[in-house]
RNA sequence: GGGCUCAUAGCGUAGUCUGGACAGCGCAACUGGCUUCUAACCAGUAGGUCGAGGGUUCGAAUCCCUCUGAGCCCGCCA
């Protein structure tokens, strides 16, 4: 691709006669929108002015002086573009060669070889169990960071598990009031939702009871003073949330490098903000350590109370730097929704008036709101699609499509295909929406298999490798057999995966590589019904079942960069 | 009051950074295609003042300005 648009220039350099230089051509060329206009195209506006000449003219005079270029089918003229149609053949051997010598690195690329890069996702609280709005978090951070390591990053994924605080402690409340010593093994509930259950209990009796918010803040003074009765609920609850976390990120298919833990930092910090006192980064006000951010349009930010206990930007504070410092990093990546921007931007400026040089290499991955069909989720009213429930109900609907299809299935690979399958639609419906909009979940509408799903990619996927098992792996292949404008559109499309890869990790979001995905299987299903591949000529036959093979080698690279695995039969 | 973000067919969205050829795609509607490599599919019809107005440009969904609407945030909460 690269080395035909260097011929392509070179070819124009000479036809404009050292007018306009190689480089400068190739930064005028670009790729046609539709197939039927080509391969590459020279659009000839800007050139008008200085040749002081049409730019139909200037397209037509060029293609008279331009006699042929190797690699080149035809050149046609189509208004004030000139276009150039590459020869299928070389074209199709580029990208199927690749594909199939580099297998499951097909589309990786070294742009970030060496880099050390942090994922800090889900990050959640230990009073509730996980709901959409952590789907959402988790696909992106694991999905972000599948895309980086394919660039050639080490990527350390990490969470702060939040597991102190007043709200921690209204769960725990509710709990010595009306658990009667129950756990979740005798209640027979996922541990996490267990807990869950005594956080939203809390919530419905503080309403009539206003005295249990003043009991809730003094079981957070016993907690802070170490009072070992409620420690030791503490860290039995605790025990329990976590539990149930690490069962459902599982299921999710995602794993944590590092934990941090809020109660092992959040009393960090506060050395480095006297050191900064002193430096006159921060300042004082009747008694509560600020740092002025106004010459930066910024809110100005406590960052120490009055009576001299943390804040949440306290350990922020410490642990940015603990990360950077733990594991040498070139870059620090915090997943975590748009509601936090403003806080965001102020402890990244904070940190950079602290004059830490990794500051800058800070990044807010922000995403939008998951709303449901009556408005904001809120755990406390318990009105959440909760993320458990959500993967079985999908699990369940994956389970009845699949019976449909295959009557005498066992129930063992049933379950194992409809699980694969319900992430798949849940995932790849989370990630192919750019990630700064919002989402309104429609519990009845929102996930589906058919149309723009991950199950459409998994299927397209399976078929492919359908083919590929009714056939012998052709050991010659002679790519001048594929002539057809669809072939040519498949290599083309297989052509611009390594970019595809780049491009989501250069603007962080997984939705591009979704909707390359989705390109590829469209075309691909198109292809499938336009010809057979089984039933071609011997040298049609070699050379399709190639194109094949490289087609699924590309999905199932892709789709395991969305954290999304293929099937072989669905 | 201020800041950030978003606005594209009935609904959901891509394209906006980096201006370019009739604004793509999915769902829903309608039509056609399974004794033919898996119909979770494919092909087609219909559906668009790209929120409004101005500007820059040979050319604007895309860049600039103004306005409107929606969401989020502006705490010594997290």
């Amino acid at each position: 691709m690269n080395e035909l648009r260097e011929t392509v220039a070179l070819a124009l350099e000479k036809a404009f006669n050292g007018l306009k230089t190689k480089d400068e051509i190739i930064q005028l060329l670009e790729k046609p929108p539709a197939q039927e206009m080509g391969d590459l195209s020279l659009p000839c506006f800007s050139l008008a002015k200085e040749l002081k000449n049409s730019p139909q003219q200037i397209a037509g005079d060029l293609k008279e002086k331009i006699k042929s270029i190797k690699g080149i089918e035809s050149i046609e003229c189509k208004g004030p573009y000139l276009n150039f149609f590459f020869e299928t053949k070389d074209y199709a051997k580029k990208a199927i060669e690749s594909a199939l010598k580099e297998k499951e690195k097909f589309g990786l690329n070294n742009e970030l070889k060496n880099k050390k890069i942090m994922v800090e996702f889900l990050s959640p609280n230990t009073n509730k169990p996980l709901h959409l709005g952590h789907l959402r978090n988790m696909s992106l951070g694991e999905s972000i960071s599948r895309i980086y390591e394919a660039s050639g990053a080490k990527v350390f994924r990490t969470q702060i598990i939040n597991d102190r605080g007043a709200h921690i402690c209204k769960s725990m409340l509710a709990y010595m009031n009306w658990g009667k010593g129950k756990t979740p093994e005798k209640a027979k509930k996922k541990s996490d939702h267990f807990i869950g259950e005594f956080y939203v209990m809390f919530s419905e009796k503080a309403k009539e009871n206003s005295m249990l918010e003043i009991e809730a803040q003094q079981l957070l003074l016993k907690w802070e003073n170490k009072d070992p009765k409620v420690r030791k609920l503490w860290k039995q609850m605790n025990s329990w949330a976590l539990k149930g976390f690490k069962e459902t990120t599982k299921r999710f298919d995602v794993k944590f490098d590092k934990e941090y833990f809020e109660s092992d930092i959040y009393l960090k910090g506060k050395e480095l903000i006297q050191e900064g006192l002193k430096k006159k980064i921060f300042t004082e006000q009747n008694g509560a350590i600020y740092i002025d951010l106004e010459k930066y349009n910024l809110p100005n930010k406590v960052v120490v109370r009055a009576d001299g206990s943390s804040l949440y930007i306290t350990q922020d504070i410490f642990l940015a730097k603990q990360k950077f410092e733990d594991f040498n990093l070139d870059e620090s990546i915090y997943v975590v929704g748009s509601e936090q921007a403003l806080y965001f931007q102020q402890l990244i400026q904070t940190l950079e008036l602290m004059q830490y040089p990794w500051a800058k290499n800070m990044y807010h991955l922000s995403y939008g709101m998951v709303y449901l069909p009556d408005g904001k989720m809120k755990s406390r009213e318990g009105t959440v699609v909760d993320a458990d429930d959500l993967m079985d109900e999908i699990h369940k609907m994956a389970l009845i499509e699949i019976k449909k299809r295959d009557k005498k299935i066992s129930k063992n690979e049933a379950k194992k295909r409809a699980e694969i399958i319900a992430l798949s639609a849940i995932k790849f419906y989370l990630l192919k929406v750019d990630a700064v909009k919002d989402i309104h979940f429609n519990p009845e509408e929102s996930i589906s298999f058919e149309g723009e799903t991950g199950p459409y990619i998994q299927y397209t996927y399976a078929r492919a490798k359908s083919i590929l098992s009714k056939a012998i792996k052709p050991k010659k292949i002679d790519y001048s057999a594929l002539s057809l404008p669809k072939e040519k559109e498949l290599s083309s499309i297989l052509n611009s995966f390594q970019d595809a890869v780049a491009d989501s990790m250069n603007h962080k979001t997984p939705h591009k590589l979704c909707h390359y995905l989705l390109e590829l299987s469209n075309s691909f299903n198109s292809y499938y019904h336009e010809v057979s591949v089984l039933k071609a000529e011997e040298k049609e036959k070699n050379a399709r079942l190639a194109l094949t093979e490289a087609v699924t080698i590309t999905i199932h690279n892709g789709l395991k960069l969305l954290g999304i695995k293929t099937l072989e039969k669905m």
